[in-house]
DNA sequence: ACGATCTCCTTAACAACGTTAAGCCCTTAA
DNA sequence: TTAAGGGCTTAACGTTGTTAAGGAGATCGT
């Protein structure tokens, strides 16, 4: 009785990473078992031990991906393209990497990533903010700012979308509970605030942040 | 064998959330179990579930808990207090909250919290907004900038705190890792990035989103 | 050529987790 | 006095991450 592997690919810790990072969008964070992950790959819990220390590497091998991938050829902009521009498309990219996998925001932010792909990145921004006239410590203490909000606001992006599903109305649920006799603003501005469309309420975050950072800039000169 | 229950103080949904909250401290989010908690309050598990649905029911109560510790006592600012500033008041004070407790923005991040306490909060912030002069719509997306921001830069912090605390230097482990050849900037900035002092770090964003609020303010009138 | 070593996987098992089922005791209501 | 039900306990189930021990097959030194 001998057993044939088939479509049995070198196991490696990067496809096992890569792995995980597919099936989480059927399993979600929380139904991410490193014995799923195994039985997709045709192999049994332990297995997975030899390539991977633990399972927290395992995520951190996930998150070290979406960042490549948010990273893979990117380029200091163009003589034409303002830097507020480039950097913002540069962080609208971040956001369609993290929307790409479902809890990927989560993955993200619970990681400590120490790829040397995210230095280039940084090394970019920095290069571009200082080109365009930023001190250099001004601009590592500023750009973050964007990062922070972009992770926050799609962790609760993601986090609504995990939960409450079941309603036919997204906002709808909340809406009805706020009272419009005590609370009459936050009632008139409950279909702002729980914006249908998503990317719309992330733009005008983002357009508050770089404007922020246009006037550090101008303050700075 | 009269067993005699010492200290029995009666059994609430809300005494089982502050009880948890406040082991949160030492056990971390990880580390917080049904089990604990009911040992901690001298009693077996299952019968923490005659007061509470499930353990996501519990941290949803801490979640709110700590947003009525946020938004307590909160009013609207005084007639020579300026909008921008009150608003940086409230949002430290959001983050003192989350800093208050060990994995604080993890556990406020997860939740879906339907609060009217936290209501008033919003209603107070857009009030402040309106009578500054901000359009209604306006205000209402732009203000969420800020908590994502402020939940975002939380995260992260705590979750640096959890993780490397064996190394001496917070930012050296990190630091020596970055190629001063290939990225220059990245290294120089290093110690500015990883600043030792986070508070110093989250005024630096800070600033730069209440410019940004600011710029929008001047805009829209 | 052949035994030793190393690589990579298996089976078995462990402790801990969230959660449910069943039942027991004490208080309250009829 | 009995019926009802709130509030707890003991037992148990299924799942999780992870370790221990061992075994088949390639590789290497002599």
């Amino acid at each position: 009785m001998n057993s044939v592997k088939l479509s049995s690919v070198k196991l490696t810790a990067d496809l096992i990473a890569r792995t995980a990072l597919r099936l989480l969008d059927d399993a979600g964070l929380d139904g991410l078992t490193m014995r799923l992950v195994a039985t997709e790959l045709e192999v049994k819990a332990p297995a997975l031990y030899w390539h991977v220390k633990n399972k927290q590497e395992l995520l951190d091998a996930m998150a070290a991906i979406m960042l490549a991938e948010a990273g893979a050829d990117l380029e200091l902009p163009g003589r034409d393209v303002p830097w507020d521009e480039w950097l913002g498309d540069e962080v609208r990219r971040l956001r369609r990497v993290m929307l790409a996998h479902r809890d990927g925001a989560r993955v993200l932010a619970g990681t400590h990533v120490t790829d040397p792909g995210l230095f280039r990145k940084m090394e970019l921004t920095l290069r571009t903010l200082v080109d365009a006239g930023f001190d250099l410590r001004v601009a590592a203490r500023s750009y973050p700012a964007l990062l922070h909000y972009t992770i926050g606001f799609t962790i609760e992006e993601q986090a609504r979308a995990g939960t409450a599903y079941q309603d036919a109305n997204p906002y709808e649920s909340v809406a009805t509970l706020v009272d419009p006799e005590r609370f009459p603003l936050t009632a008139r501005a409950m279909p702002d605030v729980f914006d249908r469309d998503t990317d719309d309420a992330f733009e005008a975050g983002l357009h508050v942040i770089l404007a922020g950072l246009r006037a550090v800039h101008s303050a700075a000169r």
